[in-house]
DNA sequence: TAGATTGTTAATCGATTAACAATC
DNA sequence: TAGATTGTTAATCGATTAACAATC
């Protein structure tokens, strides 16, 4: 299942379109072509084939795409058949917030648990997720099977923690501190949410029109 | 102060280059090369002098670039300095975790007051924030200036509050629910943290090498 | 069948990189 | 002065769009 050449860009669409699908199907949307896609989600129609072509051929001529198949295949390439592991690190207010409102599920993963160093929560469990000791990480990594880990820990850390559970063998981080965090083992992957980024980004937008 | 013709991508790089550049004015650095800037961000040192020449003479020939006063200029362009009101609309989990992480004043924001309708955090306040009543929100906007709202809200009311935002004159949007956000009025800007097309983009990598 | 729409190849556009004269 | 490094123009690369034969 190794696609080569497969641009960040077209990567970064993928999303995109499982979300319309999945709505046009909630809608009861049976069929959809690039066209009217394109126009509902502002993207040529072009482009939307030329991205569906780089992994199959989903559609049929004359009729366009089955919305159920279609969103079941860009499902599967995302991985959202997959069921992958998650453990959280750092249980503080944006963990919280994520453990209770984030549909893990419906995006394919499965919190398996969340790590704090404060007394006071180790040892609860917010939705269902126990929260254990910073102590028992390491045993839990090798115990268990973990494809992800997200950092939602203070930012003077994130590096740190980060380097001792690549020598762990993690090997995908969801990166919520304003960092860059950075591994010189390419299959790494960090893929980082930077609040202060995008906000700055829009706080540029309202000044130029 | 309305440059034409600056890239989405150009202006997607400014924050980093604010980030890092603060980085190396707290570590003391004075000067700096785009070729020793590229090699800490890994850009390319064409990019940055073409990204930065975009806004301005920033640097000296043989010398390079004054970090201060770099990050000063980007800082600027980026809007820290202008001070810009924020109020955020619902104070839920993840409305918490923001205000009381996030920091706004580093980022030129200040935030003045959020909403919620919950009657059991209305009247509290949350890290100097008081917590509103939704039915306050159409009066505190016509008698405050407000130029980005937070919308930490449930998707399926998103849209709806937009548009009664939008109606109500605001133009900036930092938009927490993971739903697209439309308008037809052009001025309107839309920042989006989609937490699940991250996810979703990262999933798609760990399988893929 | 005729109309619609795909998948794909070719053309265009824009962004990144390289090169270099200007100059500190 | 000689060396370093900018700002900018030109070359390259890659991504988006257009066109169209294939075909449902």
């Amino acid at each position: 299942m190794k696609k080569e050449n497969i641009s960040d860009a077209v990567i970064r669409r993928l999303p995109r379109y499982y979300r319309q699908l999945n709505s046009l199907f909630n809608s009861g949307v049976v069929r959809i072509s690039s066209h009217s896609l394109g126009q509902e989600m502002n993207i040529t129609a072009s482009q939307i084939r030329q991205d569906f072509s780089c992994f199959g051929e989903f559609g049929q001529q004359g009729y366009g795409y089955n919305v159920e198949e279609l969103r079941t295949e860009i499902g599967h390439i995302l991985g959202v058949d997959k069921n992958h592991h998650l453990i959280m690190i750092g249980a503080g207010n944006l963990g919280h917030a994520l453990l209770q409102n984030f549909p893990f599920s419906q995006t394919g993963f499965t919190v398996d648990a969340a790590f704090d160093v404060s007394p006071t929560v180790v040892g609860t469990a917010i939705n269902g997720v126990p929260i254990r000791s910073m102590d028992e990480l390491d045993d839990f990594i090798r115990a268990h099977t973990v494809d992800v880990v997200s950092l939602t820990i203070p930012q003077h850390v994130a590096q740190e923690v980060a380097d001792h559970l690549i020598a762990l063998g993690i090997r995908g981080f969801w990166n919520f501190t304003n960092i860059e965090l950075s591994s010189s083992d390419p299959t790494v992957q960090f893929e980082n949410i930077h609040f202060a980024d995008s906000l700055l980004t829009l706080s540029y937008r309202i000044a130029n029109l």
